[in-house]
RNA sequence: GCCGCUGUGGCGGAAUCGGCAGACGCCUCAGACUUAAAAUCUGAUACCCGAAAGGGUGUACCGGUUCAAAUCCGGUCAGCGGCACCA
């Protein structure tokens, strides 16, 4: 088979006979198989995308042959900052090289044979997507979603921009490594926080692998504790927040965050100084030495006094860094003795220890973390744990003085970005109106092509002056335009909407499209996901769920993370371990049915694995051997009227049918090494059967038909062309999935281990339907039970109908 | 430190519910074809002892439950991923 010609004929005639499109007159059941969108990097596609969207798109074509309408789109993320430091290092602009890009990766998609498709393709950076980008921004404005505060954010000195806390890896830039600074700027957020419940809860309903159900979970971080008013001696409120409400007996002093707002004012005249150096300080440190757990603690005294409301007792107020201000209520009561962080910073400080919890099994020694029971702890002194914590909330709330309190460590999202690629904000600045969105009819705000890219601290928009002077859409004044961008992940956050709807001018899409073809049934993508796109997605649907948008609660009811193809000394891919392994040669060499055959059977799916090709001239041979021995089937005179089947002819049958039960459950599981390991199996079977001198000939040519349907979704160019020889007219792909015949799956007799005391001591064949009384007597009878048996009784007998029997004797 | 996952031949990896460990493939070896090689085909291929018949040991390690454990339970070790002062 020339595979070239093969491949390049039958993209053509799928393009012409717009066999991908989704059909939307069909009666069939929809299915909306998602692959995450790539981004258009200059690069051509590395063995990652083949990897993702090659069996990806086979699991699309079987679904599509089990009869169901499938939707495929594919589209590009096309805005971010690569292309922008591109055409910082080059002079290129971002536009171009982008639209350069996806043209290339287009045309790279199409070769691979996936059925995309591209009516539907959505790209992020055109007008007519980020306008909708910017209508999501301001739907999420109105609802009161999205708002605009000043904020220690994380600025990275070399990309000269704010980061998500998600971009900041071990207090570096995700992207360059640079060390992160924190620094003051107005920024927006959406408000994801609001849906911290749902989108915790809604975790449990989803198809999702466990390991990234339970990283959100831990993102999210929900925490049931107590909140407690300790009242300063200025007559401040100090309201702090705790999980262990049982400890608050133990109290020996308080913590504020050092950008607590009761900072200062609790400060009394002589500490001073000393607090405004520490707070300075505190300011100023970086990330990576604020966030390091194994730092030592420092703190300053404040000078003040506040009271334990439970006892009334009278405690130092202390300012400490390792109290953050963005969790819980920024202030914390210290419990030395059981806790190791106030045992630590109590210890350096010379601060009273005082157990208020025993170990309930020997000594306790301190610092006691653990559930205990309480001690001198007057009226609760006996309980422990859960109980002991709920009854001093309870007393807590009685008093007036806080109650039960459920935090999340969530963190509001934020989507500012001072980068010139991405969608404008669209909000204008009026000096008398304050912000002052951009009326819909207005959008989209366009990002105007010639700006300077080259950071110097500003958003490279605020230098535009066309583009930053305007009009306030409320008074008609004077105004500025807001001159960030959107974070890209804004972008992504519902594109897969967009693909429902694609051409729509008047929304984004249309309720009827959306609630037609979603939610995405199976969605595949990488798991570095997790925490950011996957919920930022999740957020999005709920919140236009509740604004009537759409009529579904989660966007991706099954997901699957494909593994990771690392180089072949095992480590990631990269230019600097120079371990890079291209696709193309493959490709070149083998063919795309050959590549994503062999992607598909040499490792398994979810895991991936270091790359290495010592199977692929295998997956080359074993479609040249399927070839031949179709062909040869297909070259058969037709059957005569009457035809043996005998013992091999159920053999065949049997592995045919076998194969078709097992590739199905194989492919629907996404298990695609073990599906290609049984295709295997059926052609050995079948060559064997071929070889034999006499034959049933139109079984075989049934069974070659069924070999042939079955590795269509697989070898999408190289079934096509075998089914034109050897099918009926249609194409391979529009054609029914075989179905296993459950009957030819009985067979007359199986063989059976024979264990005595749980030890095989032979194998042997039985005859199907006898009872396992008939079993064990059949068993007992075979020479090498007997010869184990002299003198012994059979006590127990355990029979596994159609797998083993068990002898135990003694 | 916390949460999660993984550990199976020389290698990639299989093994619904606990039921024949090592499917399928690579590598290697032997044989057929060939003057020869390549290609192709056939067979062998967990490890140890043994010429063989056969016997023994094996799913990171230690222990447990069970007629039966890669699989379940407890502990240990190693690797990977995530979180990381969240009170």
């Amino acid at each position: 088979m020339d595979i070239k010609a093969t491949e390049r004929k039958w993209q053509l005639r799928w393009e012409k006979a717009k066999l991908h499109q989704f059909d939307e007159k069909s009666d069939k059941p929809k299915y909306y198989v998602l692959e995450m969108f790539s981004y258009p990097s200059g690069a051509k596609l590395h063995i990652g995308h083949w990897y993702n969207y090659g069996p990806a798109d086979s699991y699309a074509r079987y679904k599509r042959m089990k009869g169901y309408n499938v939707f495929q789109p594919m589209g590009f993320d096309a805005f971010g900052l690569p292309a922008e430091n591109y055409a910082i290092k080059t002079g290129v602009h971002p536009k171009d090289s982008t639209e350069k890009n996806i043209e290339t990766m287009e045309k790279q998609l199409r070769a691979m044979g996936a059925m995309f498709d591209w009516s539907a393709e959505v790209k992020t950076c055109e007008e007519d997507y980020y306008k909708w980008t910017q209508w999501m921004f301001l739907q999420l404005y109105k609802k009161g979603l999205a708002y605009r505060k000043e904020a220690p954010v994380n600025w990275c000195p070399s990309c000269q921009t704010v980061l998500a806390n998600e971009q900041v890896v071990n207090g570096a830039c995700e992207r360059c490594s640079s060390p992160v600074v924190r620094k003051d700027l107005t920024q927006w957020f959406f408000k994801i926080t609001e849906y911290a419940e749902e989108l915790l809860s809604g975790l449990d309903g989803l198809d999702w692998p466990e390991k990234t159900k339970n990283m959100q979970r831990n993102w999210i971080g929900k925490s049931t504790g107590c909140e407690i008013d300790f009242t300063a001696e200025s007559g401040d409120n100090i309201r702090v927040y705790t999980t262990r409400c049982d400890t608050v007996y133990g109290v020996t002093y308080v913590v504020l965050a050092p950008e607590h707002p009761l900072a200062r004012k609790l400060t009394t005249p002589e500490h001073l100084a000393e607090v405004e150096a520490y707070i300075d300080s505190a300011a100023h440190a970086n990330e990576i030495d604020r966030l390091s757990a194994t730092r030592e603690k420092t703190g300053v005294f404040t000078g003040s006094y506040a009271v334990n409301p439970v006892n009334g007792r009278r405690i130092p107020v202390y300012l400490a860094d390792y109290v953050l201000a963005s969790y819980g209520t920024g202030a914390v009561m210290a419990v030395p003795a059981h806790d190791e962080r106030d045992f630590a910073f109590a210890t350096k400080y010379g601060l009273p220890i005082e157990k208020v919890i025993e170990c309930p099994s020997g000594e306790t020694v301190l610092p006691y973390c653990e559930d205990g029971i309480m001690v001198g702890s007057v009226q609760f002194d006996g309980l422990i744990g859960q109980e002991a914590r709920d009854s001093v909330s309870a007393y807590i709330y009685k008093l007036g003085k806080g109650g039960k309190k459920v935090n999340y460590r969530l963190r509001d999202w934020l989507v500012s970005r001072q980068r010139y690629w991405g969608a404008p904000i669209p909000v204008v600045h009026c000096p008398k109106c304050g912000v002052v969105p951009v009326p819909e009819k207005d959008l989209p705000v366009k990002l105007p092509y010639d700006v300077e890219f080259r950071p110097d601290g500003k958003s490279p928009l605020a230098k535009h002056e066309k583009f930053m002077n305007t009009t306030c859409p409320n008074c008609g004044g004077a105004a500025m335009r807001d001159p960030d961008t959107l974070d890209t992940f804004v972008c992504s956050s519902w594109y897969y909407l967009r693909y429902a709807d694609p051409d729509n001018d008047r929304a984004p899409f249309s309720r009827e499209a959306a609630d037609k073809l979603l939610p995405v049934d199976t969605y595949v993508g990488g798991a570095e996901h997790a925490c950011m796109h996957l919920l930022y997605a999740r957020f999005f649907t709920k919140a236009l769920r509740d604004m009537g948008y759409l009529d579904f609660d989660e966007p991706f009811k099954r997901l699957v993370h494909q593994g990771v193809i690392l180089g072949p000394d095992g480590n990631r891919m990269s230019k600097s371990h120079g371990n890079i392994v291209s696709p193309d040669d493959y490709v070149e060499q083998y063919g795309a049915d050959a590549f994503r055959l062999y992607l598909m059977f040499g490792f398994s799916y979810t895991e991936g694995g270091p790359w290495n090709d010592d199977g692929i001239k295998a997956i080359a041979k074993f479609m040249e051997r399927v070839e031949k021995l179709v062909l040869k089937i297909d070259g058969y005179k037709k059957p005569k009227e009457q035809e043996r089947y005998g013992a091999e002819e159920k053999a065949l049958d049997y592995a045919r049918n076998f194969a078709i039960g097992r590739v199905s459950r194989d492919m629907e599981a996404f298990s695609f090494n073990t599906a290609i390991a049984r295709l295997m199996e059926l052609t050995g079977a079948l060559a064997k059967y071929e070889a034999l001198p006499e034959k049933n000939i139109a079984l075989m040519k049934e069974t070659a038909k069924d070999l042939v349907l079955l590795i269509a979704p697989c070898a999408p160019h190289f079934a096509e062309e075998l089914w034109e020889e050897i099918g009926d007219g249609d194409f391979v792909v529009e054609h029914d999935y075989p179905v296993e015949d459950p009957a030819k799956l009985v067979l007359d007799e199986k063989e059976y281990a024979v264990q005595v005391n749980s030890k095989i001591v032979t194998r042997t064949m039985i005859a199907n339907g006898l009872s396992n009384e008939e079993i064990e007597a059949f068993a007992r009878e075979l020479p090498e039970v007997k010869a184990r048996m002299e003198g012994k009784t059979v006590k127990k007998c355990v029979v596994v109908p159609g797998r083993l029997v068990n002898l135990i004797v003694g």
